[in-house]
DNA sequence: ACGGTTGCGTGCGACAGCGCACAATGGGCT
DNA sequence: AGCCCATTGTGCGCTGTCGCACGCAACCGT
């Protein structure tokens, strides 16, 4: 059973903001393919992901994107909300099935407002999401694909229960901005080493070690970062408590 | 004589606030190389650019670096601060010769805290940074170097009283994140078109409007949600008062 | 006026990633 | 059990960018 404190930024308020916000919070399901929030329009509610995650993405006119951060339960989906802006250019597309907390933007906006530790929070958060977004410019000039795909794996088998990712080539090559092929190639390598094995929709993590040193440096300085800014608190565990429930016929749906 | 009014920010921001900071608003001189703030460590001050052009970078463990937004009279450097990280892992280095105010990070973090309208106005900003980060990151995989040269020369010369910039195409190269070469066949490209004309270390955009075509949309992309973000206040010029004194000795300076 | 430094021009070969086309196979679905 | 479509594998040729190694020329300082 998912609580609030499942989402870290949750489980890191005092216990008074909490309460305050708890009456509000709606869990809710995100299914696969679902977009929480289009370039330019505007957002209605804030998510505090607990056991799905959520890709940042950023399309151009010709329709190519790149994912510029990810978020799990160790952040919050739209903080343009509280920035001030409402809307942003960039899309949420929720990347991996799994639950959410969320709250509407007004409520958000008032209790922002109060100036308290709710803000401090979400200010930490949208600093470490500069932070990931400033290393995932810098990482798509000039790391290979091959430390990419590196990169993405770790980020996302952080925000997992288990180092199994139900995902295809081809929406991993849309994440990271490259041909669906390039991926296969680069998942063909690591498979080969013995890092990773896959089957259709599947890829599961094997030796994350060895990915690690694979990977370019720009998935530990995320790490790293995030962590100075937002300690990880002792009343949330670091990954989702529960594993998430396997329901196959619910890995196909787009929305 | 600039003002304060001569940045854009420190224009929006009522005469109550304006007044309140005005006391401690300090001239000074930026030289091109001057490091604002170097990664991880803790920033004493933000700055307020008035004629001057800082860029944000984020640079890499072999060296490597990429430039992911640039401030001028439009903005301020150190958003860190008032987000609560206090540091961040890039890097802010003059650019472009001229002024700037800065205001020391304790007065920065009081006045942000009483969450009136210079708190909205930073925080509005920093949106508007993320914006230019994002796209510059999908600008970085997705366009040419051709493409982002037009960006970025669109982007200086918005910054800048006259269309002629002070910099060396390695120095281009540099932020762009791509080899000197390549910067100099783009730049021939487009000085064979007649839409710049440069000699060492200076460049003059000569038909801005065909610059404007032959960019990619993420010029564009980012001065329209600057806009609207940041509407122009009437009472503040959208370029810099005054030309750059030219004092043709100092620009080879490095700190 | 003249030398030296610094910035620009150019010409390689190498190669990663692209775009396309099509084969092959896994695994739901009926 | 078998079909069929989504997913993965593979093989091209092409292009943009890289890395390096120069030559050249503009400009600065003396």
């Amino acid at each position: 059973m998912p609580t609030v404190l499942t989402n870290r930024l949750l489980a890191a308020l005092p216990a008074a903001e909490l309460k305050r916000l708890h009456a509000n919070l709606e869990l809710v399901q995100m299914p696969v393919g679902e977009v929480l929030y289009e370039s330019g329009r505007s957002l209605n509610h804030v998510f505090f992901p607990t056991s799905c995650i959520v890709s940042l993405l950023h399309v151009l006119e010709n329709g190519a994107s790149s994912e510029l951060a990810v978020v799990g339960n160790d952040g919050v989906v739209g903080v343009s909300i509280f920035m001030g802006g409402l809307s942003t250019p960039s899309r949420a597309v929720v990347q991996s099935l799994g639950e959410a907390y969320r709250l509407p933007a007004r409520l958000v906006m008032e209790e922002f407002s109060r100036g308290g530790a709710v803000q401090h929070l979400m200010l930490r958060y949208t600093q470490a999401l500069l932070t990931q977004m400033a290393q995932t410019a810098v990482c798509n000039r000039h790391h290979s694909v091959d430390q990419q795909l590196c990169r993405w794996l770790l980020l996302t088998i952080d925000r997992l229960p288990t180092a199994e990712i139900i995902t295809t080539q081809e929406l991993i090559s849309n994440m990271l901005g490259v041909r669906r092929e390039g991926v296969t190639e680069a998942a063909g390598k690591l498979q080969k080493l013995g890092v990773i094995t896959y089957r259709r929709g599947h890829i599961e993590v094997l030796d994350r070690p060895r990915l690690e040193t694979m990977s370019c440096e720009c998935y530990d300085v995320v790490r790293r970062e995030t962590e100075r800014l937002l300690p990880v608190p002792s009343k949330a565990p670091k990954a989702p408590r529960m594993a998430i429930p396997v329901r196959p016929r619910s890995y196909e749906q787009r929305s």
